[in-house]
DNA sequence: CGGCACTTTGATCGTGGTCAATAAGTGTGG
DNA sequence: CCACACTTATTGACCACGATCAAAGTGCCG
């Protein structure tokens, strides 16, 4: 395994760029991909198209889960809370993406955006349908789900096994590399999460977030640009962090 | 959502259940209930038996993917690893679980026996047959994947929220909750697991879950029977600590 | 009985959490 | 355009939880 693919998977999703939606923009590869015209045409029509507000939820923890959503612009955090109410963000969301896929009765989660941004909605019965019609999609389905379960295992090793700074630096390079992935060129990043959004994320206080934040800052090894934008001036050095340093500096 | 959900289901893993073996013992049901006769003899006849000793191998990180496994008799842990050498235990399986399905090339994770015992090995290629056949059975894989991957958010949240206390507590009252799940009675439950293993599971020292379980044994919540057997005496107060207490102590 | 692996317990240290004050942006209305 | 309120970020001082280092203790197998 290269070093830094446990960091690289640490925020990808259910659906990478893998859009079920048919009317709402141009990324409507991966899940559909295999399906012949007359399929595309079947399942179109049915999905809604809705607009959401920076901080609002797309859906909560516990909502019956009678839709699946495609993320199709904005940023998106998936939140799950306990009882007594803390509370973590385990993944975050971008254009392309699957939110809410789920065979259960409830969502085990909750969904908010974090810009504003626009989401397509299909009805779960209706994706159902779909996957009798077309067997293909639902295998597709299934090995998003077994990537994202790799993924979340990445996170559960982040989390039990690596330091502060590792964590935030193995955020923000992966922040990077997903954003690149879907088109984004240039050393400038969007950062529209907040320090208490990334620490809940990681497992850390939003002071431990932005101490570390200041101490790459300090290294010169990132930049800050306003209030979200960021710019990754030395990468390999958070990169290497993020790795476990001492292993392979390629 | 119960205060427990996020315990219960931090052990529980892909196919609690569900062995895809035909031959291999009573418990093949799961992912083979919807099939009828003909199919079960269609699969069957292709599985292999296989016997591992305590600290066995079953498969290795990087490995090539080219079989699914069944475990049918014993415990094994799951290991990912880090190029630095770090690792983490990202899960326990029990008789019944399935082990190693991906749609990669190459197993994500190691998966070594804690206990001697037996598994049943199916090639993958054979399985992918029988999605093509019986795709009722690739729905049932996709059904396990999602429930696994909420069980890997709920140990996500554990890793990132509980203190070292609630996480062994979590530990324990899940163990014995896997345990009953496949039949056990009595008050007294198994506990395969070093110090080390649970620690590394939990993402704590071997030191802290020893002073942890010293902990619950002193306040009579919990007694050791020989090395491998814990009885949990109050069951309740475990139970409590582990979902963040305060909540509804039912 | 000795050897070995695992566990327990203690002492000390350090990372990151907590509490608190200040600073820097951001948005709104005058 | 600036003043003000408000949110988010930064920085500091202190503290606690859990890691680390070290040493006995316990049970198991040859």
């Amino acid at each position: 395994m290269h070093p830094l693919d446990a960091t690289r998977a640490l925020m990808e999703g259910l659906g990478s760029e893998s859009s079920i939606c048919m009317k709402c923009g141009s990324r409507s590869v991966g899940l559909c991909a295999p399906l012949d015209a007359a399929a595309l045409d079947d399942m179109s029509g049915e999905s809604e198209r809705l607009a959401f507000d920076q901080r609002d939820a797309i859906f909560r923890q516990g909502d019956a889960a009678r839709h699946v959503y495609t993320l199709t612009e904005g940023m998106a955090r998936l939140t799950r809370v306990l009882p007594d109410g803390r509370q973590a963000v385990i993944g975050f969301r971008f254009a392309g993406d699957i939110l809410g896929f789920t065979p259960e009765a409830e969502h085990a989660f909750g969904a908010e955006m974090l810009t504003r941004g626009t989401v397509c909605r299909l009805d779960r019965r209706r994706l159902e349908q779909m996957f009798r019609r077309y067997p293909v999609m639902e295998r597709r389905f299934l090995d998003l789900c077994v990537k994202e379960l790799s993924a979340s295992q990445d996170h559960i090793l982040a989390l039990g096994r690596f330091s502060a700074e590792e964590r935030v630096a193995a955020f923000l390079v992966s922040l990077a590399e997903a954003q690149e992935r879907r088109g984004h060129v240039g050393p400038v990043f969007d950062l529209p999460t907040t320090r208490a959004d990334i620490g809940e994320f990681l497992g850390l206080t939003l002071e431990t977030v932005s101490r570390a934040v200041s101490s790459f800052r300090k290294r010169g090894w990132i930049r800050l640009h306003g209030h979200s934008g960021i710019e990754l001036s030395d990468r390999n050095a958070l990169a290497c962090l993020a790795a476990g340093e001492g292993a392979d500096a390629a």
